[in-house]
DNA sequence: ACCTGAACACCGTTCAAGT
DNA sequence: ACCTGAACACCGTTCAAGT
């Protein structure tokens, strides 16, 4: 709320330093993209030298590990949310609205989540337990439409097609590679790839017999 | 083939220096990923002042423009080649793994075509009509398998399905999202995402009466 | 026309030193 | 324990000067 005036000279410590640098850096990944988020442009804006973030993190590479740990854990309570107690296809509309929905909301920080930066096998615990928990949130989803136990391998595998459809879709609009992706609703560009894979599943499945 | 030798003295002017820093910056690329990709390490690698290259790029961004582009056109050619006269499942199962595995061969290309720095509307032509032709050569696929004009509705909507779903994927086998991610073959994603969206299908088409 | 070198404004990161 | 300042090795980019 307030600007992030300068800090006082008998406010040596901080105290909480790493929570205010997060929510820094938060906002300027919005600010000027998930590639050109730097780590001196958030100490500057909290009030504090350069090097201040190394007592708090190891680099900048667990800084943002945890900026994107934190928009996992939104996108499973988004979708936590998005509960419908509808059909089968209301069901997958709903987690999709609200997956994609999130995504257009923060969309520097749903970049982040699926960069480049965390590729390798050495994330944070954090990052990987609320990657897990929003995957886990999605299995729960289809598990239900399908009418499943959540471990069965029909619902693993539908769960890795639902995830690779909504991140598709949503990878697409945000980096605008969908004609109008700008102006269109969230609903437009669920339901009409829903639509698509109605006419492909019928062009797909054998001639019934 | 041949090591980069440092220039000789008499060789002042290079007469195609742009396509020499493409190639330097391609294997570059795929050495130290999208974003640790720069100016500086090609143009040393070329053996190049580390601002000659400002005579035939714009900028950073104009360079590795031109690299997603070139990454689109092989992209195409990869969906061409997968050609497949098949059944409709066929179609799709043969481009989906053209898509893959291209991608797979490709990581930090990939990752850099479908990338953050691309995101506004200043894209550079080349990079705008490869990136067309790429999802031409997808919509042509989709119409062939749905048996329907280029241009229809149908075709629209399913082509941005499929490339949901394909692109998808794809982006969360490279970013190594699904567990197991290194050691499976192309056929095992692709074959267990198609069996996950039928399941998906039955639960989700409204019962037949 | 094509390339270089010095210069500027940035980066991430380290380390000794301050409070 | 927590923070700063100087320092190092990098960046992208500009601009005057060299060939």
């Amino acid at each position: 709320m307030a600007k992030p005036a300068k800090r006082s000279r008998d406010a040596y410590h901080v105290g909480n330093l790493a929570p205010q640098l997060l929510a820094a850096a938060r906002t300027l990944l919005e600010e000027v993209g998930p590639t050109k988020l730097s780590l001196r442009a958030v100490s500057e804006r909290v009030g504090v030298s350069a090097t201040a973030a190394y007592h708090h993190f190891q680099n900048r590479n667990e800084l943002i590990s945890h900026l994107a740990a934190q928009g996992f854990a939104e996108l499973a309570a988004a979708l936590q949310r998005a509960y419908s107690s509808g059909s089968g296809l209301d069901k997958v509309r709903g987690g999709s609205l609200a997956y994609l929905h999130f995504a257009r909301s923060n969309p520097a920080l749903y970049q982040l989540m699926f960069g480049p930066e965390f590729t390798d096998e050495t994330l944070i615990p954090a990052l990987q337990r609320e990657r897990l928990a929003a995957f886990g949130e999605l299995k729960r989803m289809v598990a239900e439409t399908l009418g499943q136990a959540l471990d069965s391998s029909d619902v693993r595998k539908a769960s890795v097609a639902a995830w690779s459809y909504i991140h598709g879709l949503t990878s697409l609009v945000i980096h605008g590679l969908l004609p109008g992706a700008a102006g269109n609703s969230d609903e437009h560009f669920v339901d009409r790839t829903l639509e698509g894979f109605a006419a492909l599943a019928i062009s797909c499945s054998p001639p019934i017999k």
